[in-house]
DNA sequence: GGTGCAGTTCAAGCGGTCTTGAACTATATG
DNA sequence: CATATAGTTCAAGACCGCTTGAACTGCACC
């Protein structure tokens, strides 16, 4: 079959395009790091953008010591982002039959990663805010000598922040929506083309 | 920091007026704190929340020396915040008639400042990234015996970031929507309860 | 059992950002 | 002009999260 058995020496040869031992092709690393880029503009790291790109370019399920070499990454590092990745789902670990390593192949939701970990971040961060400004009004109203217009703009400034939430669940539900239909267009590929041999 | 959870229970000992030296009252702490961990969650520092929120609370203008105490920041830090946050048109710098000091006000248009630095990040993020996914195709096409699929996903890569920004657009427009409502409550209350009542 | 490789964990180091504090400029006042 | 206070600038350092590298576990094969 394909080039599932890696089991060569350490000088194993590449078998078709990438070098499989040094770097990437300087096309995937632009496009490595385009979403590297990406990811870590909304608040990951972005090396687990990188890795989760590399996996889903290449397409087929690499080894832990494959992605270390080709990002250039220590090996504890490496374990550490995947792990990550695959408890928010972007990626999946697999075990080949009678092959003694796991390989990390990438899923295709991304942006159900993102938005997921955002509305978690959110549900947290947001609740807190919330709880903040609510103690605060309390707080505020036992005082007695308070102007009222002071505990006005307190309630407008809960106001608004509930207003952003709003937005930003608006937002979520919205770009989930959106990208549902790529989503769909992924998908057909995404399973099958796996081992859609050529 | 100091000045977190407070737990005093009713009747404290806090003088109506604020303190105008020292400290906040802590219900004043609890917002401004709160506002803080909002902005620097969209990104900003938490300081330049703080400062405003302080602002905006008071209703009425403080000089930089008052922020600084109040605040707990350095000189130096409340007059690079002061600029941060005047540049971005989120706070206004007055000078009182036959007074010889700055002081500095708040504008109500917090949310404006989010999204317009939202956006003004967006448009150079997206379109950097943009370019590098085009960059990355552009080379991959070159390469000749590259398997098909690969670039297949490539070039869904880049559709997904597509759809991705015009979420983001979306929501930015949106949220500018659903927030004006708000705003246009702040507005009549803005300029003119400044130093009003009484 | 022993050797070697895959994978995990974590203290220490590194790099980037934010804050500080002191030197500096600007402006008003006697 | 001397002094004092308001405001700005920036190098040094505090701070904080990410990555590294080494020690460790676990597993397979000899």
């Amino acid at each position: 079959m394909k080039g599932y058995l890696w089991t060569g020496g350490p000088g194993s040869p590449a078998s078709e395009a990438p070098p499989a031992d040094g770097r990437l092709a300087p096309w995937e690393a632009i496009a490595v790091d385009a979403v590297g880029n990406v990811i870590e503009f909304w608040g990951f790291k972005r090396n687990q953008g990188r890795v989760w790109a590399l996996l889903y370019l290449r397409g087929e399920p690499l080894t832990a010591g494959e992605i270390e070499r080709e990002l250039d990454l220590s090996k504890g590092g490496v374990s550490m982002l995947l792990r990550d990745l695959e408890r928010w789902g972007v990626i999946q670990r697999v075990r080949l039959p009678q092959d003694t390593v796991w390989r990390y192949g990438a899923e295709n939701d991304l942006v159900r990663m993102v938005t997921h970990v955002i509305e978690e971040r959110e549900a947290g961060f947001v609740a807190r805010i919330r709880a903040d400004l609510a103690e605060a009004r309390r707080l505020a109203e036992t005082q007695s000598g308070l102007p009222p217009d002071r505990l006005q703009r307190l309630e407008k400034m809960a106001t608004l922040a509930e207003h952003v939430e709003r937005a930003l669940r608006l937002f979520i539900k919205t770009s989930r929506l959106d990208v549902s239909g790529v989503l769909s267009v992924f998908r057909d590929e995404a399973t099958g083309a796996r081992r859609g041999s050529k």
